[in-house]
DNA sequence: TGAATTCCTAGTAATTTTGTAGTATATTAT
DNA sequence: ATAATATACTACAAAATTACTAGGAATTCA
């Protein structure tokens, strides 16, 4: 039941852009160093986000990443959903999926599904612009 | 984010336990077959079980196992957490775990303590008495 | 005594996670 | 133009975890 170090590694990632979003274009090198996280594997998790828009990008020298949007307009669940994939704890209740035909009237998918609202509950509610409020009184530790 | 075999395979080994409480002392043999789940996996997630005290047992021919309580006294939860694991997103959650100390001071940690809360809290409102009864209107698919 | 069963330890195959490596492409500054 | 700096993309690899499998010792009943 755990959220892997792609999830993790994204909210600091967006909340590093968030700090810094007057910046300008931010490279992957400069977060990386900032948040001590490979530099291969940031780019990986970027494509991801840049692929739904979360952040846009300019190539070449000078070029870089910045939020598409405001802090306030960005969810912690969206970021999770994006780089974990659906947060569902078990993949019959993943759309895309194949799931199987008695699922729907099996018993423990209720479960699941009371869990998978639970936990869409919580990161749906808290904004990138809350970590970064927070990040400045409290700062990140790393390794959660 | 998922649930593993395990969890799941603990669920369904409970559920069995719990349709069949007034037939005695039940084999892992049986439940396999019946559950159509390997025997000797089913063996290690019932030691769990069996360790906490979650069921009996008696070896021998014509041994087995039996739930030490009534079905509506366990909770999905309980069960979960004693074959999965803790439920926490992340390790620094864990009770046995070696927290960082700035962990306590970081600003994701909140976030997954909330999640962990919320999920507990679904897991924990529904018992084992529950499952029995849904079970012997609904079915288990056998896949979640 | 023998069959059935739990109890225990170890090993192993498959899958997922967590990266690394290398190259192509685009942009800017000199 | 060219060199330096970035993203974009694909493939591979190491490490960790999950999901079993194997075998045998200990126990109990008939």
């Amino acid at each position: 039941m755990k959220i892997s170090t792609k999830g993790r590694y994204a909210l600091r990632l967006m909340t590093d852009l968030a700090i810094h979003k007057d910046d300008g274009y931010i490279s992957i090198k400069t977060v990386s160093q900032r948040q001590n996280i490979s530099e291969k594997y940031l780019e990986q998790i970027i494509k991801m986000l840049s692929k739904e828009k979360l952040v846009e990008s300019i190539r070449g020298a000078q070029g870089g990443y910045k939020l598409t949007r405001e802090p306030i307009d960005y969810t912690v669940g969206e970021i999770l959903r994006v780089t974990e994939g659906s947060l569902a704890p078990v993949s019959c209740l993943m759309t895309d999926e194949n799931t199987c035909e008695n699922c729907m009237d099996c018993v423990t998918l209720e479960i699941w599904q009371c869990m998978l609202d639970a936990v869409n509950k919580v990161v749906d509610s808290i904004t990138l612009q809350y970590l970064v409020d927070k990040q400045k009184e409290k700062g990140n530790c790393g390794c959660c």
